[in-house]
RNA sequence: GGGGAUGUAGCUCAAUUGGGAGAGCGUCGGCUUUGCAAGCCGAAGGUUGCGGGUUCGAUUCCCGUCGUCUCCA
């Protein structure tokens, strides 16, 4: 493989595949005693970063001395995703969201020198780049670096320029800005293409010191060296083009972007931006949800999401209205084929995935129309011409309407948007919102890490065999700092964390949760409430009951066994029903996370639908038809090349070591696995669903419990069903007859008290009412005190009376009720007409009584405390309709 | 984690400064039609997310809470 790529690149590196100088460096690299690495994955397991953000991000333990001490030199090609340039992509020549970084790395071994010399001797001996084209930076004071560039190199005074802290120091700014920590000088080296441009191809990282303060760096004992190569724009300098989209890995991409907008690619014209855009966000789109994840709200899925919508935007404004991007998977898919083979395996999934969130995004804009609308009228309202700024980001805020369909739209109806306000307020915004932002140091020591150098590989777990065994305390954790003893503790207390030699606790991992238990020996007892793991470590939490704890202690840990056996059910249950949601849904129902407590699981996985109370019950009843089978369950370490020849289902986007455990069940399932099981399938007991929910687009969550709670399930409906059976004084069996004959009553008696109430309620008719009316200036009035049950009865004999009067009326009737006084006033169309209300009316009335009211002009009702005065409100209604009927005109 | 929006019938949404909970689609029944599509008539379907408060009265106002959408970190 070695001898076949030097062949092709002795033939013409010149026109050398991005491929091939893939391989190119990192063999190039093995040869110098570097062990390569495969490429971390793009979600990393470190709070500090979203996505892998660069080639010694999976390095930095060994940067700390931390790490594996079996090696001190690696290479990679780390895929790596930023978004903080997003601006630039597609506008200028090498800006990318997912690029892949070639790297190489030392840890105390190598340093500037070696560095320095095969970074040039790959550019120079093996890619056969004319010096001639390469000029290099270094670091204001890095007289090291410089000589051996220059006298050892040698490179002309002239090509090596000294740069500032903001260029040519790592992180930028260290020195004067922080984070304090490990930094050093860089040193790069740029290449000069046709023209005047430069590229730079490759970052030298010297770590060399520990900064303390402003200005205040202290040498490293052991010095480290980071480099990266950004692969894709070495490529396109080794093609002789002028851009990454240029190069062969990105053509076909290009190609078939443009092929599905129905335009040719024109590189300079007005789509070239958003063709190249959209070819770049489809790669990242690609990696990210093969590794899981999804387009949502928050973190990673937020990153992806916006990167889908600035696409698919992309697309919409040159015309299209359906989903677009998802064509492109599998256009990277194959591009990408070489290197990152399991991306074939997703293809569909991811596919799906894109093209679900394409269509939520577009059907979101068409939503939007009706608040683009109002904002035009609005502005138009106002007289101006131009959508304000401020109103512009509100679009944007509060519905997601990018501000380039605000424009574009505003522009069909004769409007402009502000965009410079646009600007403002997205700013003020952002400083509105800002969290607590400081700049993260980027390698912390954890109180554990002096631990590593001892226990390089951690304690020793003894879970899989037994549940209790003898060990000794090596660590105990307070408040995130390492002490030498501890003493009883009271329930209040924080917990602390012990930490065993070797343990039979499980740390919780893999969706199941931790062990708890006892460790204790003659001077103290320790209750484990927790079990977590930290890197390497099993964190036993909890809390000293009796005595104390001394480090160097020997201890015999105990978990809670009958607790344990709980899990290891509903572990094991959880494969089967994997299998099972296999069998009945397809093989798209892969898992996508799972949580495994005592006798309870809840296990999520792609189905882009509710799965169906039918396939549920078949799902449920083939999990049990399993665990009636009882296969034994066993157990394997291999290589992780073996688990796969096997088939052994694996979770995408996980990192998995060299060496797995893969947990086999009957001849059904095979999985890989690093949780306690049972060791036949059979002691899961009863297997029983207890829910189906969506836990987001396209994933859906069923809930189950086995063994005893299963049991417990069960026998608790059979009571509740029991408790309504003798309540109904019937057999269970016929409780839904039974009810619904009790609904039917229930309607047809509220129907009938209705009515009964409707004939017997008013006391005085509203025919009584009309007769005894007194008519004015056109107006027959109608004000009484009548009785009725309800402010509802009121409005109904105000309703009669209005149809009864067809014309001509103004009524107003009180009613005491349950101590409160109601009024409802109602007039006929053509009294309203001629300038009265009712609500206006009342408004007057109602004070009487200790209330106020209002309504309609032609119905309003209001309510009052004092029903003693109900006479007094009668009079007042009557003194005010009289007045207000003889102001009226005819 | 923070800002904004939103939650009303099975679905999509109304409800004018707080004053009778509605429409369209869908469902069911009847009529019309050779049948279908459609049409006409009618009916069922609601603790207005949940919990408090203000008020004579809350879908509407206030506070809290839960869910969804969205922007930012």
């Amino acid at each position: 493989m070695n001898s076949r790529i030097s062949l092709r690149i002795d033939r013409s590196a010149a026109n050398m595949k991005t491929d091939e100088l893939r391989e190119a460096y990192l063999d190039f690299f093995v040869s110098k005693g570097c062990v390569r690495k495969p490429s971390d994955v793009l979600v990393p397991d470190d709070p500090t970063v979203l996505f892998t953000p660069a080639g010694m991000n999976q390095f930095k333990r060994e940067f700390l001395g931390l790490g594996d001490p079996s090696f001190t030199r690696a290479t990679t090609c780390q895929k790596c995703l930023r978004t903080g340039d997003i601006e630039n992509v597609g506008r200028t020549a090498f800006h990318e969201t997912l690029f892949e970084m070639l790297g190489n790395f030392s840890f105390g071994d190598y340093f500037k020198r070696e560095a320095i010399h095969w970074a040039w001797e790959f550019l120079v001996k093996v890619l056969r780049i004319d010096p001639a084209r390469l000029s290099i930076t270094v670091y204001l004071d890095d007289d090291e670096a410089f000589d051996i560039w220059e006298k050892e190199i040698g490179v002309p005074r002239d090509r090596i320029s000294r740069l500032g802290e903001d260029d040519n120091f790592w992180p930028a700014g260290a020195p004067t800005h922080g984070p304090n920590g490990v930094c050093g000088p860089c040193s790069e080296i740029f290449y000069h293409g046709a023209g005047s441009r430069e590229v730079e191809i490759w970052n030298l990282v010297f770590t060399q010191f520990n900064r303390t303060g402003v200005n205040a760096l202290e040498p490293l004992p052991k010095k480290n060296i980071d480099t990266g190569m950004g692969l894709e724009r070495a490529a396109a300098c080794l093609q002789g083009v002028s851009t990454v989209f240029d190069t062969d890995i990105f053509r076909p991409i290009v190609a078939a972007a443009a092929e599905l907008l129905g335009v040719v690619y024109d590189p300079s014209g007005g789509d070239g931006v958003r063709i190249r855009r959209m070819s770049d966000h489809s790669r990242a789109l690609t990696f990210a949800i093969h590794e899981n994840v999804r387009p949502g709200p928050q973190k990673q899925g937020y990153v992806i999401r916006r990167l889908l919508r600035r696409g698919v935007l992309d697309a919409y404004m040159t015309g299209r209205r359906e989903p677009i991007l998802a064509d492109l998977v599998p256009v990277v898919v194959d591009v990408m084929k070489n290197p990152y083979p399991e991306l074939a395996e997703t293809c569909r999934h991811v596919q799906n995935v894109v093209r679900d969130e394409e269509e939520r995004f577009l059907a979101n804009l068409e939503n939007s129309l009706k608040y683009l609308n109002d904002t035009f009228k609005r502005t138009k309202a106002a007289g101006s011409a131009v959508v304000a700024g401020r109103d512009a980001f509100d679009l944007h805020s509060t519905y997601g309407i990018p501000v380039e369909i605000t424009a574009s739209l505003a522009a069909e109806n004769d409007l402009s948007v502000d965009m410079s306000g646009f600007d403002a307020a997205m700013k003020d915004f952002a400083e509105l919102t800002r969290g607590t932002t400081e700049a993260a140091a980027v390698f912390t020591a954890g109180p554990l890490d002096a631990l590593k150098r001892d226990y390089h590989s951690g304690n020793a777990f003894l879970g899989y065999e037994t549940t209790a065994a003898d060990a000794a305390v090596i660590a105990v954790v307070s408040q995130d700092r390492l002490v030498d003893r501890a003493g009883t503790m009271k329930e209040t207390d924080p917990p602390i964390a012990l930490v065993l030699d070797q343990t039979p606790f499980y740390g919780e991992s893999g969706g199941q949760v931790g062990d708890t238990g006892i460790i204790e020996n003659d001077s103290f007892l320790f209750r484990v409430i927790d079990t977590q793991k930290e890197n390497v470590f099993t964190l036993h939490i909890g809390r000293i009951e009796r005595g104390e704890i001394t480090v160097g202690g020997s201890v015999r840990a105990a978990v809670d066994t009958e607790r344990r056996e709980a899990i290891r059910r509903a572990h094991s249950a959880t494969h089967v029903l994997h299998h099972a949601l296999q069998t009945h849904l397809g093989k798209h129902a892969r898992q996508a996370g799972s949580k495994v407590e005592p006798d309870r699981l809840r296990f999520d996985f792609a189905n882009s639908e509710a799965v169906g109370k039918d396939r549920l019950r078949a799902i449920e009843q083939t999990v049990n038809e399993l665990v009636l089978r009882a296969d034994a369950v066993s157990w394997s370490i291999m290589p992780i090349e073996r688990a796969r020849e096997l088939g052994a289902t694996a979770l995408f986007g996980e990192k998995y070591p060299e060496r797995v455990r893969v947990v086999r069940m009957g001849d059904y399932s095979l999985e890989l696995c690093g949780g306690t099981h049972l060791d036949n399938v059979g002691k899961a007991g009863l297997f029983k669903i207890v829910g189906e929910e969506s836990v987001s687009a396209g994933t859906r969550r069923i809930t189950a419990l086995t063994g005893r709670a299963a049991l417990d399930h069960v026998r608790q409906e059979e009571e509740t069903l029991a408790a309504a059976a003798s309540a109904l004084r019937v057999s269970p069996a016929q409780i839904p007859v039974r009810v619904q004959a009790l609904l039917d009553e229930i309607k047809s008696l509220k129907k009938q008290a209705s009515k009964v109430k409707a004939e017997t309620a008013p006391k005085v008719s509203t025919d009584d009412l009309l007769a005894r009316a007194e008519k004015k200036n056109g107006v027959s009035i109608v004000v009484a005190a009548v009785e009725a049950t309800s402010p509802d009865d009121l409005r109904q004999m105000v309703d009669v009376l209005r149809r009864k009067a067809g014309s001509g009326l103004a009524a107003l009737l009180i009613s005491a009720v349950d101590g409160k006084v109601h009024l409802v006033a109602g007039m006929t169309a053509d009294v309203t007409d001629r300038g009265l209300h009712a609500g206006l009316w009342l408004k007057e009335v109602a004070p009487i009584v200790g209330g106020g009211g209002g309504g309609r002009p032609d119905m309003a009702q209001a309510g009052g405390k004092d029903p003693a005065r109900i006479a007094d409100a009668v009079r007042k209604a009557i003194e005010s309709i009289d007045a207000k009927v003889g102001d009226l005109k005819k």
